[in-house]
RNA sequence: GGGCGAAUAGCUCAGUUGGUUAGAGCGCCUGCCUUACACGCAGGAAGUCGGGGGUUCGAGUCCCUCUUCGCCCACCA
């Protein structure tokens, strides 16, 4: 039976529909133990990409990492589930259907509401699932059964009952503000969805005369246009130069009528002038001053941006100027103040001005009525749970951030007056008293409830960020707290996503769960860095320096597309890519699979599918120190991966049973999915491949020892299911492939539901492994002498091994051949250097000078080398004893901080235990240590 | 204006309580189509760990400072 010499990458769909027809993605709610079932439960929330998304490399750095951690807890045989679906992202398909409409000259004005939202449900409802069927391309392990999306029935009416929820605490209300808004999109913003952009603008002085005086205050603006609403200058009280105009007027230029000089601490002596113009429907700040003074707040710009005047501006805006674009219209009045003799001066000016996030409309300060989410209370238990270690985030530094931006929270703004998303659960009712004006229910109100008569929806919808921040709730059944899903898996693991959307989502999530269910929605925040291109820049649609991931699917399949990114993905850290060589940064992951696959063929060429001898029912008198050795390494590689992906979950009390905190020991460990890649790569390729495979040949070929041959192919096999185990995760797909190949493998069982690989308990004393490395080194330095001397491959040379001794200050350190050649030892290692390095072995009492005169002259005939493991003996000991030294320094204080008693009775009890643990370890390290002086440097 | 991060081989990056000779992949050089694999094998060259100062027996790792790049936050018109 022979195999194809490559992994076929189209060969992955096909891998993919077989777990699919098993169940292997299905998790089972029954059997999580949280109801009384014998697994416990392991979820994931995917972000939803966005309904009208199609596949990019961002989705693939989101994705993969959570497709690694629900493969790795599915074979620690948790119940794992993860929980696919997509957002209907509000503004962003609106923004979509927009410019759809507009192909056809069109508005959704002109076909109207009911219309737009019909053809905005077909479009979703046709390329709804695309992004979702692009993800099984790259082996998204999800849930399909329980895809979910945002404005679904189900979903939606999380929606409600949140909103309602809210807004019978009091956590939800109405205000009449300046917001930001996008003369665009026509909508209002929030803040996190207003973004900063450095700009040069100018910085124009205006001259305002002061009213029955040759005086003039010159104010500072970088948006002139403005002044037409403007309702007063400000001064500081406290600033000499202004404070006894308070209480006069001046006459605002262009407009013509009278506005009072106000006191108020807003005005910064420091900056510009010191005199500030108020323009309260035009500006966040000035709005407050104005309601401070009780000032009106005239409208002069329109929601589209344009000078218009709404009610009360009193002929404000001349004619000049009346419906032209906001930019258009500071030209002209920069330019009628330059005329006027008000224009002071003009400067640069350098400064943040925010943009629409999804269109980068410059933003338009505007006063209107809202509705806002009352955002402290909800902040609290939030921050408590980082506090208190509910919740960790990884890498640490954005912890910072998410405290800065709870401890600083702003109302959330949530009314957007779009068309496409959940429309407010609020109904107005004109025919009632003002005290039931607002109606908020859960369901649809046709009649006033107190009146019976008429009701109005509010036209707006919410914000698309209000359904999702209830996403790991609502996907599992939520409000219907009784639901088997909810009770089976909720609260979730782990949430991976981008930092760039910490605000947005993750810390609203993190609120949303405390304040509807009282627990944190997930323990563990893993955020991944971004893509980017090979000149840093960030990869997107506009730049066109994307790599598309189908791209290197269909070349490379998606097991290189998802090595690449795992072991490339240092915690947290961006991803350089190059999108004009994708070549050069997929092949390590191709070459990779392919070196897998031909491992599964040697394997299967020279072992056969024979049915296979366990490892443990060898006896270990059997086993050679090669087999011992490539053991050793499994359990090696096993720990190692497991220490990279650290603990599953927290299992510390917090308070209550339910609830648990990470420890400080475990709180930033694990999730290190590149070094998981690099261990499980290192040890198949660099030690099972390199070394075990090579020194076995000769014991499987024909003619070998059945029984010793059995022994070889039994540990062979043995190894290389572990590394298939551990490489899953990262590769599940080539894994799959060869793992079904293997003579132990059982008909029906699939490597995606095995189980994790465990070390051995006894790997205490690997002396006979740590035997077969002085094989390693010997090869190693034949090969070296071979290379250096040019002798032809072919050529079998003879090779002196020459003892350790004393000479010229040093020793040898490792240099043991010599104490193992009694029991076979040597035979197998002597064995395995003339495989290896083609050299045989003949070892010396000490180097005959005719060999080493022969090794000069006559290089291939016979070599002369030396181990390796020279070491400066004075430099050695010096090292060990300052390590020594600091050692006992530490000792010394632990030992003194672990008796006291305060520190022991008062300090939490898990810190004290790592201390003592600590102690202990220390101590054998000092022993260690110790020893090791004694030998070397002799007392 | 505040805060954070990064700077390690030509390139992309690891380097977890300070501790043997700082690692990997790609690239480069030499030799090999050795019966799983040239998407491979063997050997090799290459790093004053951004600069300076400090703590320590010992610093890529801790402290201070400077430089360069990047990110986030912020109501200074």
């Amino acid at each position: 039976m022979s195999l194809p010499d490559r992994f076929d990458p189209a060969a992955e769909s096909k891998l993919y529909e077989r777990w699919l027809d098993a169940g292997s993605f299905r998790a089972d709610a029954d059997r999580s133990t949280r109801i009384g079932g014998d697994r416990e439960p392991f979820t994931i929330v995917m972000p939803p990409p966005n309904v009208t998304a199609i596949l990019h490399l961002g989705h693939a750095l989101d994705e993969v990492p959570q497709d690694v951690l629900i493969r790795w807890a599915r074979m620690k045989q948790q119940e794992a589930l993860w929980v696919p679906g997509t957002d209907h992202a509000g503004i962003a398909t609106q923004n979509v259907m927009e410019k759809a409409i507009a192909k056809d000259g069109k508005t959704r004005f002109d076909i109207g509401r009911e219309e737009f939202v019909r053809r905005t449900e077909k479009f979703v409802g046709e390329t709804g699932g695309a992004i979702l069927r692009q993800l099984r391309a790259i082996g998204v392990s999800a849930d399909w059964t329980r895809t979910a999306y945002t404005f679904s029935p189900e979903l939606s009416r999380a929606v409600r009952e949140a909103f309602a929820r809210l807004y019978e605490e009091g956590l939800i209300y109405r205000g009449h503000r300046v917001i930001h808004w996008c003369p665009r999109c026509l909508t209002s913003l929030s803040d996190e969805e207003a973004e900063f952009e450095e700009e040069t603008g100018a910085l124009y002085q205006i001259a305002y005369p002061v009213t029955g005086s040759n005086a003039k205050l010159v104010i500072a603006t970088t948006r002139p246009e403005t002044m037409l609403a403007d309702v007063a200058v400000a001064v500081n009280p406290k600033d000499k130069r202004y404070r006894d105009l308070v209480g006069k007027t001046v006459r605002l230029p262009i407009v013509d009528i009278e506005i009072p000089i106000i006191g108020d601490d807003y005005a910064d002596p420091e900056f510009g002038t010191g005199v500030v113009k108020i323009t309260p429907a035009h500006d966040m700040n000035d709005f407050e001053v104005g309601k401070r003074h009780n000032l009106p707040a005239p409208i002069v710009i329109n929601e589209h941006g344009e000078m218009e005047e709404e009610a009360d501006a009193d002929g404000r805006v001349p004619a000049f100027v009346r419906g032209d674009d906001r930019f258009v219209a500071r030209k002209k009045i920069v330019k009628r103040l330059q005329e006027i003799g008000a224009l002071v001066k003009t400067e640069q000016h350098q400064h943040a001005v925010r943009h629409c996030y999804r269109c980068d409309t410059v933003v338009e300060p505007r006063l209107s009525d809202q509705w806002f989410v009352r955002m402290e209370p909800l902040a609290k238990p939030a921050l408590e749970g980082l506090r208190a270690g509910a919740i960790r985030i990884l890498p640490q530094r954005w912890e910072g951030v998410y405290v800065n931006w709870l401890e600083n929270i702003r109302d959330w703004n949530i009314s957007r007056q779009l068309w496409w998303g959940h429309r407010i659960p609020v109904w107005y009712c004109k025919d009632c008293d003002p005290p039931y004006d607002v109606h908020v229910s859960r369901t649809e109100l046709t009649e006033c409830p107190h009146c019976g008569g008429p009701v109005r929806q509010d036209e707006d919808v919410l914000d698309t960020w209000f359904s999702s921040w209830l996403w790991p709730l609502s996907t599992l059944g939520w409000p219907d707290e009784k639901a088997e899903d909810f009770r089976a898996f909720y609260p979730t693991d782990v949430l991976v996503s981008g930092p760039d959307i910490i605000f947005f989502w993750v810390s609203r999530m993190i609120m949303a769960g405390y304040h509807f269910t009282g627990r944190a929605p997930y323990h563990t925040v893993l955020f991944h860095g971004i893509a980017r291109d090979a000149q840093h820049r960030k990869m997107s649609k506009s730049l066109g320096n994307g790599v598309d991931p189908l791209d290197v699917v269909r070349l490379y399949g998606a097991d290189a597309l998802r090595w690449t990114l795992v072991s490339g993905m240092g915690l947290g850290v961006d991803m350089i890519l190059d999108p004009d060589d994708i070549e050069k940064t997929f092949a390590p992951g191709r070459n990779f699979v392919t070196k897998l696959w031909n491992i599964g063929r040697f394997l299967l060429e020279k072992a056969g599918t024979a049915p296979v001898t366990p490892v443990a029912e060898i006896p270990r008198e059997k086993l050679q120190r090669v087999d011992e050795w490539i053991l050793w390494r499994l359990d090696v590689a096993i720990a190692e991966c497991d220490a990279a992906l650290g603990p599953l979950r927290p299992t510390t009390p917090l308070d209550t049973a339910d609830r648990v905190r990470w420890t400080e020991e475990e709180r930033y460990s694990g999730m290190r999915l590149n070094d998981l890649a690099e261990t499980a790569r290192r040890f198949v390729w660099n030690e099972l491949a390199d070394w075990y495979l090579e020194a076995i040949k000769g014991r499987l070929a024909e003619g070998g020892d059945g029984d010793d041959a059995e022994v070889a192919r039994a540990v062979l096999v043995h190894a290389f299911d572990g590394a298939l185990r551990l490489l899953h995760p990262v590769v599940p797909f080539v894994t799959e492939a060869v793992w079904q190949q293997l003579p132990s493998h059982v008909e029906g069982t699939y490597l995606v539901t095995a189980e994790w690989p465990e070390k051995r308990e006894d790997i205490g004393s690997p002396a006979r492994a740590q035997e077969f490395e002085v094989a390693r080194e010997l090869v190693g330095a034949i090969r070296q002498i071979r290379a250096e001397n040019s002798v032809p491959p072919g050529k079998h040379i003879d090779a002196f091994v020459i003892p350790p001794n004393e000479n010229g200050g040093t020793r040898m350190r490792v240099g043991d051949v010599f104490s193992v050649t009694g029991d076979g030892a040597f035979g197998e290692i002597a064995a395995i250097v003339e495989r290896l390095a083609r050299a045989t072995l003949t070892v010396v009492d000490k180097a005959p000078a005719a060999a080493a005169a022969h090794a000069v002259t006559n290089v291939g005939a016979s070599l002369v080398v030396p181990l390796a493991g020279l070491v400066d003996v004075d430099k050695e000991c010096s090292r060990l004893r300052g390590e020594l030294t600091s050692l006992e320094k530490q000792l010394e204080s632990l030992e003194s901080r672990l008796a006291n008693e305060k520190f022991v009775s008062k300090a939490p009890a898990d810190v004290v235990a790592g201390e003592r643990k600590k102690l202990g370890e220390w101590n054998a390290r000092r022993q260690q240590l110790r020893d090791k002086v004694q030998t070397l440097c002799g007392g």
